[in-house]
RNA sequence: GGAGAAAUGGCAGAGCGGUCGAAUGCGGCAGUCUUGAAAACUGUUGAGGGUAAUACCUCCGGGGGUUCGAAUCCCUCUUUCUCCGCCA
């Protein structure tokens, strides 16, 4: 959510800005917005002042009923009604224009950061780093999901017995690839300084509004009627909602954690060639990684957390390239993203494994994570956030790049985790 | 799941319905002292709104109520603790 002292300062820059993210309405509501801080600030001036004088009033009596001047009590207290009465409807009038505010601000997205391109679709994606070759597979080269069950390491039929599709069950080698894959990610993050946090995988209404899933994508979480509990698409849920409601010492940013856990994602309406296989699931693992910096290191933070995603897929020996996202294809909450994507050989197109987005003030407003500045003021923090890897498009990758007469050879940083060198 | 107790500032812990944004201790910060540190002493130390700055307003787990006036009384929800039951 937007700081709302940012736009009434910034409202041109506020609706230029958010042109870049083909954000419609974006004058009209900016407006309207302003217009209803200043009725807010106006009516809440009006309130104040006739709880001032109540408390006043109220006062006066205490020191008459204290004195014993009980009569002039009384007559000091036939005052009070029609104060009373018009606290309470100035009270609502409030607190209507805050929720109505509050209605049309959680509409806006973040605004994009200067260096964001100002494109519309993911042809307008800029690339910024490419690396490795793509491999020279032969013609007859299989798709992951064909080596799945050549080699007989995920059963996507089984899944869908258990639970529906999109639930891979995973065997064997398969099964101990991700659990490698899993303690790879978790020991790099960790020797890079992030904390290893293990969080519920089910939160709760606060969390998901304060990591910005709710109250819009309501509908792409998996949601525990009976217990109004959602089950995490993303680790960042649990993890940046630590820092709900938070003051930090300034001394201790940049905070850093990184966290495994399992995502479910309903991704209701996907069908096709994109949901083949591990392309696209409704439950995957992944590995992720949260800073809360200071708003002046967060770009640098950024950077940092690029490279050191870059630097796992260079030890994964994927052939990947970095994107920087254009305007219309960043989300909602993200000042600027980094999509990493690994080639994937035989199905010949890119699959994203990775986004690292700074969403500088944009959620720790909505969690009210601050820290105290030198000067004594409380102020906001940045959040960061990135996968680090996410594990089935990472294995889709390795699968289908690494096959040979032989089997599917690992890369060499994976053969002490899985125990094996090849899949055969 | 059943029965009881509780929820106050970073922590601990007071708080007769009016003078309580809240005693006191610890911690934090600043200063004095010291070559430096420790100790000791002095001062300072919650958040939000509002203002040019003051005033002023709100917040003692959340929500509602009683009252001229609520941290203090009532209702309700949530959470924690103790006991019982169940259980990986």
């Amino acid at each position: 959510m937007l700081q709302l002292n940012y736009i009434r300062e910034n409202k041109e820059d506020v609706v230029k800005r958010l042109a870049v993210k083909h954000f419609k309405d974006a004058e009209s509501i900016i407006s309207s917005v302003l217009e209803l801080d200043a009725k807010r600030r106006n009516t809440q001036k009006d309130a104040d002042a006739v709880k001032a004088e109540a408390n006043t009033i109220a006062k006066q009596i205490g020191e008459l009923m204290k004195s014993g001047k009980k009569e002039e009590a009384e007559q000091q207290k036939t005052k009070t009604a029609e104060l009373k009465q018009k606290e309470k409807e100035l009270d609502e009038a409030l607190k209507s224009t805050e929720t109505e505010i509050h209605k049309l601000l959680v509409q806006v997205p973040n605004l994009p950061s200067t260096k964001v391109p100002a494109g519309r679709t993911p042809e307008d994606n800029e690339v910024v780093f490419e690396h490795g070759s793509k491999p020279n597979l032969t013609a007859d080269a299989l798709p992951h999901w064909e080596l799945a069950a050549k080699y007989d390491l995920i059963d996507f039929e089984l899944g869908v017995k258990l639970t529906g599709a999109g639930f891979p069950v995973y065997k064997g080698k398969g099964a101990r690839l991700q659990r490698a894959l899993i303690n790879f990610f978790l020991d790099r993050a960790t020797a890079a300084g992030y904390l290893e946090v293990q969080p519920p995988i089910l939160v709760n209404e606060d969390s998901g509004y304060g990591t910005g899933q709710l109250p819009d994508k309501e509908g792409q979480m998996y949601h525990v009627g009976i217990d109004n509990l959602y089950l995490i698409p993303t680790a960042e849920v649990p993890v940046t909602n630590i820092y709900r409601d938070v003051i930090v010492k300034e001394s201790d940013l940049p905070i850093k954690n990184c966290g495994y856990t399992p995502c479910f994602r309903r991704e209701a309406g996907s069908y096709g060639k994109d949901v083949r296989g591990l392309n696209r699931l409704h439950q995957f693992d992944k590995v992720e990684i949260v800073q809360i910096a200071h708003p002046d290191k967060s770009y640098e933070t950024l950077e940092d957390m690029r490279e050191y995603v870059a630097g796992l897929l260079k030890e994964l020996e994927l052939p990947f390239r970095t994107l920087k996202l254009c305007g219309g294809d960043m989300s909602f909450a993200s000042a600027l993203t980094y999509d990493m994507e690994v080639w994937s050989g035989a199905q010949q197109r890119w699959l994203e494994v990775s986004s690292v987005s700074n969403f500088e003030s944009f959620q720790t407003n909505r969690l009210k994570c601050r820290f105290k500045g030198a000067d004594g003021k409380t102020q906001l923090a940045h959040s960061l956030n990135g996968s680090a890897l996410a594990l089935p498009r990472i294995v889709a990758g390795l699968l289908e790049n690494n096959q040979t007469p032989e089997g599917i050879k690992l890369p060499k940083a994976l053969v002490p985790y899985a125990g094996f060198e090849y899949i055969n």
